[in-house]
DNA sequence: AACCTTAGTTCATGGCATTAATCGTGGTGC
DNA sequence: GCACCACGATTAATGCCATGAACTAAGGTT
């Protein structure tokens, strides 16, 4: 877990890393360029890209004439050097998606989930499938894909055994890593949902640019994804972030999870229809699902709708304000389905509102933006959990095979005794 | 602020900047567990601590008898290598004290203020002035003194000027690291007082040994410093940790920053003496200032006093709850004098009370402590961050002019072509 | 007294990034 | 039209670093 810093071996491959991460974020750049960005010196730049384009993990990507100079030459992350599959456990469906390194989706696979409680080995089947099918429906060699990321929403430890705690599924103790690795030799790695979608947004959605930032998901249930200078901020055991079970309201609502006050109790789409129910002399919204009661209950004008609704933005905002003074965070970043329904016709007095709550210093120093990705985000999310190990390991992992035979090397003389 | 890990020189900084902190944090160590506990090479512990040595940063201490072997020579850090000097600077006095390197106290100087908003030119006055008083006071050469630092009671911006917004002391942007700097050559470090108490809970109080945590403390105001994998957790403007001001109770009591419903409206010492004030008729708690208030308070027995630490026990439970749920951490220290005294009476109540309000993993991974450092504790924090420094540059900054002659080395011998 | 055990040091070695010099590529001045 | 310059990138020489293996130190056991 603690990467020891010792031999001047690991030097070579912080090196790597904080090369290739800066070409794979931040697009095309020259040798020059990144001389600069990462306070290596040129000629170490050019030693190193090097390397990485005889591995093929790099490639040239033509050239910007410079004023009056020899044109500097571009890099890029080769897109077809590997791919990456994503996956999203949810409660309805679990979805598997193929991307190349450029993050371009190239193939599909959805599975619904019929049970409320599904059964891992069965989870674990589809996973595996959809591992092949993308692969086959994309026309990518297998032994290609650098690595399968999967998203579900409990609490995820972090050891090799990926073992998980999911409420909404049902899941105590399920060792989904360990399952999913016995099925295949392609590397696994598994997160929160929360967290990889975090991560998405961080680098490629309404977190860019930021070092700091929370992620607040809100849908039916409500969870926080918390970026602390570019990575992101698990605590101790990993469930960091479990933003919708802070006590928003002392003694308020009655919380599914059975406390009293929670915010997911106010915010959260079962709350916010459930208090427009109590408020409307016990009629509920219309619609069918969740999702369109709550499309259903933003479109309608009624005094109790709004009046729900107005409450609604007030609680979300203090519950964002409580994120903003605790985290002092860049940027907060509002998503999931309700989150940007909500979002999307309110941000103005949600901004407000958390205005009225936070301390004036950090309210000033956060933005409050809505998510840019669309719902597949949580799956590219978990495709980048494999990147972001290529990245931090400078490359492959070069094997022992590869590395030159040591029968080159002069016989050890024999020992004088 | 970005460390550049780019030279191989760097490499032997961190390697130092280890094991120093290894042999200053667990005391006494030999050779052997310093090369467990480092994961460096023998050899590599070896010419290192030779170095440090030589430099007299590091001394051995006597002796342990190993099993049938060489016995194993302890090493520790030098205690008079060099002094530290630490500062609190509160809403009632100015308090400068100095210390060896084993975090000894060797003296003290104190400075009332008179005014609600003291100005920061006599502050500093203050703080220089108290700086040759500790030193003459236990006669201690001023150019033996590594580093000052200061702990005030607002937030700090990490830059090189040290700007101070402090609302409870009316400054607004006082660049008292500049303003230090221009009154003395010793390095100076400011930071705010929550953080720099959690830093010493961490290194020598009831933190010792976890790597996450939060410390809350409960005065007139209430804050947190959190700790994360060893180290202050600051956000983006260093100003993460306001604890205080979470809605707790949405739409609830005023709060002396305006909004409604913070946690230190009602657990706050401010807050717990209105609130019985308000319960009892109009009638305040016997004692002059608020802390023998809150004394008196906690001594009686009559029924509204219990109704109101009742309630308050209840109120801090959900307060550090959320904490837990947002930032998972190993131990969550209690402190700050009102926070201490509710403690020392509460404690079990308040873990029960936490326990209603914090989801049930995240609660079992995190146990509740109290403080165990005394009323010295921000001075003897304080003082750790030039330490803090020191450590992490792994000894001092060698000046090149300290460098010791080549002429001692036996001349290199051509090497043979 | 020979031998074992554990602690710590010395030395040769392979690796690393750096600086300085060099090569490559295009435009500009005379 | 040619020398020259500006800028990008590469190569060569250099010094520093941690490592493993051999070796020294210091004590106990048989």
């Amino acid at each position: 877990m603690d990467a020891r810093r010792t031999t001047v071996r690991d030097m070579r491959r912080a090196n790597r890393a904080v090369l290739l991460t800066r070409i794979w974020l931040d697009g095309p750049l020259s040798r020059h360029e990144l001389g600069q960005a990462t306070a290596l010196s040129l000629a170490s730049v050019s030693n190193l890209v090097g390397e990485v384009i005889d591995e093929g993990l790099v490639e040239e990507a033509g050239s910007v004439e410079s004023d009056g100079g020899r044109p500097r030459v571009l890099l890029r992350v080769t897109p077809s050097y590997g791919y990456l599959v994503g996956a999203d456990v949810g409660e309805t469906r679990i979805q598997v998606e193929l991307f190349d390194l450029t993050m371009t989706a190239l193939a599909k696979a959805e599975y619904p989930i019929a049970a409320a409680e599904p059964d891992p080995g069965a989870v674990v089947a589809h996973l595996l499938h959809g591992l092949t099918a993308v692969t086959e429906q994309a026309g990518v060699d297998p032994g290609a894909v650098l690595g399968l990321g999967v998203a579900v929403s409990g609490t995820v430890e972090r050891t090799a055994d990926a073992v998980v705690h999911a409420q909404t599924l049902g899941w105590e103790g399920v060792p989904l890593g360990a399952m999913l690795c016995a099925g295949t030799d392609i590397p696994v790695h598994v997160d929160n949902g929360a967290k990889t979608l975090g991560q998405a947004e961080m680098w490629f959605g309404a977190g860019r640019g930021t070092r700091h930032a929370v992620v607040a998901l809100v849908g039916s249930g409500v969870g926080a994804a918390v970026i602390t200078d570019g990575v992101s901020y698990r605590g101790a055991h990993s469930s960091a972030g479990e933003w919708g079970h802070t006590t928003i309201a002392y003694g308020g609502r009655q919380c599914r999870c059975g406390n009293l006050g929670c915010l997911e109790a106010y915010v959260g789409a079962e709350g916010i229809l459930d208090r427009y129910r109590q408020a409307n002399r016990g009629r509920p919204a219309a619609g069918g699902d969740e999702e369109s009661a709550l499309g259903e209950l933003l479109r309608s004008s009624t005094k109790t709708a709004e009046a729900v609704l107005d409450e609604t933005v007030g609680y979300l905002g203090a519950g964002v304000a409580n994120l903003i003074n605790l985290f002092n965070p860049e940027r907060v970043v509002l998503g999931g389905w309700a989150g940007l329904a909500l979002g999307e016709r309110f941000l103005p007095r949600i901004r407000e509102a958390t205005a009225r709550h936070a301390l004036r210093q950090p309210y000033a120093q956060a933005s409050i933006e809505l998510c840019q990705l669309g719902p597949d985000a949580v799956a590219m999310g978990a495709a980048t959990l494999p990147m972001a190990r290529l990245l931090r390991d400078g490359g492959v992992p070069r094997s022992p095979a590869a590395r030159p035979a040591a029968s080159t090397r002069p016989a050890r003389r024999p020992r004088a005794r």
